[in-house]
DNA sequence: CTGAAAGCGCTTACAG
DNA sequence: CTGAAAGCGCTTACAG
């Protein structure tokens, strides 16, 4: 668009149009307060006049701040963590920083002091770990770095450590809360595997508020995998048990399609006869267009990625785990 | 890890304890050949000892190039987009580039201006597109920026910009070719809106295959749309009209779930009675763990996001669209 | 092959 | 409030 490409205009070009040194004009335009209105306006009449645009790499390099935060991606091949992670870049991006993105090998005990020495020769601004949820602590990194560390979707075995974690206790409760809403007093809970972390807090929310409602849990929490095909085993056995369950909280999205899937080919009505709820808010993620199937909690990943980014930043001095609270988003398989 | 930390070591540091000159260390740190070996190895060596770490911030200023490369996503907000966007950050931090990621609603006719500003002011070695498929063209952008500019994942209105693209006329013939290799001889196709790019590439593909292995095509392509809906009510008609069917080829993997799931549930065994194959590794994508059921054709988005990096990094004078090719997954919905 | 020197374009004490 | 000067830590012609 521009033609050709001369010497870039710099802040010297400024001070001499302005008519001032060049410490002045830097000041003037760094809002420093000590400066007379007068100078100051006369300095940024001719930086927008030149259209001048401060060389961002001699900034970095006399101010020893690079603008560039660290990324470290632990096990961040999982589905869920990409829109953390995306969540993370697209954040730092609109705040003016670059990412410098590490992948999950890079932090094997042996292999993190190259990490370390990568991100202290770019005088990174601070490092942002990004792991793969709620299932596993991490080992706090911290300790290795000299710039500030915020953990995104991961918690820690330091306690101090500033983490923002998805709130899956508050899942539970949003979702089962909305099936109590609807009326429905008998309700059971199908879920994943029983050492998860995430699924111990979503089952916990669920039995606080039935507790709180006064209401019994339809049969045991059963337990198994993540997965479509343990929703279908599952429901087949809970109806076998209690033909009479009203409202199912599954503990994702694929376990909560498993469940409609049987339900439809056994002619049960969804919501009339069984309401469902799952958690994730899988149709949001992978739909553009469509109408909403499942009712599910979002747990608002990507806002996750982007709070950590904001505290980074900020430099909150915050600690400890931090939790993203979630939302409903209704579907049809939950009625009135 | 460190204990505290002093003054860092510097490149005079070094040169002081080799006992040459900065200029000398300087050259023999970066690969001039006009270095005697000997120099050369006294000099690294204290580099070594001293654990020196060039001051990055230091290199770009003196050097102009910042390391660090714009992204913009267009239109991102697509799950497909983000392994692509993932891949193409992963790689930069892997080859140490930073990466400044910008929303889509950057490239506004009118804001991409101050896109443009933004770069140029971090002296950016180069500006990475990312697209949302190859649903639809972007304009061309490369004029607005000094910096060589790459396309991932979508293809523009200039026919010399350098474009990534999953190859979708290689995946029609490869899931093509892997039915007919299974002897299957009557073989329908059930795919999206025949608006799409991809659609019709897929068709494509699947067409030739069928024509150079002197088979005809059962039925008309059933045009709909991406989700497990249409694939459920398209398999419906197929069957009516044509239930000699032994092989279909669907768009993608969400209508293979939704034929999956009709015929699953009319008791025609799959792959015996009817063989299926995907389109995009939809179960490779979103699972960690499991058996894998359905046949796909994984497009590698990923590896498109990291080919475009390493076509921008080494300034490869490739122009035109570039295609990346396809392969199978296999599953259980295709047997013998 | 090696070194002295200028320079990259800012920021930041320090003096006035 | 304003300015002269040093300095950030490298790279890179240019001389030797």
């Amino acid at each position: 668009m521009t033609s050709g490409s001369p010497r870039p205009v710099t802040l010297s070009d400024v001070a001499a149009v302005a008519g001032v040194s060049l410490s002045t004009a830097s000041k003037a335009l760094n809002g420093s307060t000590r400066i007379s209105a007068t100078t100051r306006a006369r300095i940024e009449d001719a930086a927008r006049r030149l259209d001048f645009r401060p060389n961002a790499l001699a900034q970095s390099f006399a101010s020893g701040r690079s603008h560039t935060v660290g990324v470290l991606a632990h096990r961040a091949t999982s589905t869920f963590s990409h829109p953390v992670l995306i969540g993370a870049v697209l954040r730092l991006g609109a705040r003016e920083r670059a990412a410098l993105v590490y992948d999950g090998d890079r932090l094997d005990r042996n292999r993190v002091g190259e990490s370390v020495r990568q991100l202290s020769a770019r005088r990174i601004d601070g490092v942002l770990i990004v792991g793969d949820g709620h299932e596993q602590r991490t080992r706090s990194l911290t300790a290795d770095f000299h710039a500030p560390v915020v953990y995104a979707y991961t918690a820690t075995d330091d306690p101090d450590d500033l983490c923002f974690l998805p709130d899956n206790l508050d899942a539970g409760v949003l979702a089962t809360r909305h099936l109590v809403g609807l009326g429905r007093t008998r309700i059971a809970h199908i879920t994943a595997m029983y050492e998860s972390i995430a699924v111990r807090r979503r089952e916990t929310g669920f039995q606080q508020v039935l507790a709180s409602s006064g209401l019994t849990q339809v049969g045991p929490t059963r337990h198994g995998s993540w997965t479509e095909e343990w929703g279908a085993r599952a429901i087949g056995d809970l109806l076998a048990e209690h033909p009479d369950v009203e409202a199912i909280f599954c503990g994702n999205d694929h376990i909560a399609f498993g469940v409609l899937g049987v339900l439809e080919r056994r002619g049960i009505r969804v919501p009339d006869d069984i309401a469902l709820v799952g958690v994730d808010n899988w149709e949001g993620v992978i739909l553009d267009q469509g109408t909403r199937r499942l009712t599910s909690i979002d747990l608002h990943l990507s806002e996750i990625g982007g709070r950590s980014v904001d505290a980074l930043l900020d430099g909150v001095m915050l600690t400890g785990p931090q939790y993203q609270a979630p939302s409903v988003v209704v579907g049809a398989t939950t009625g009135c």
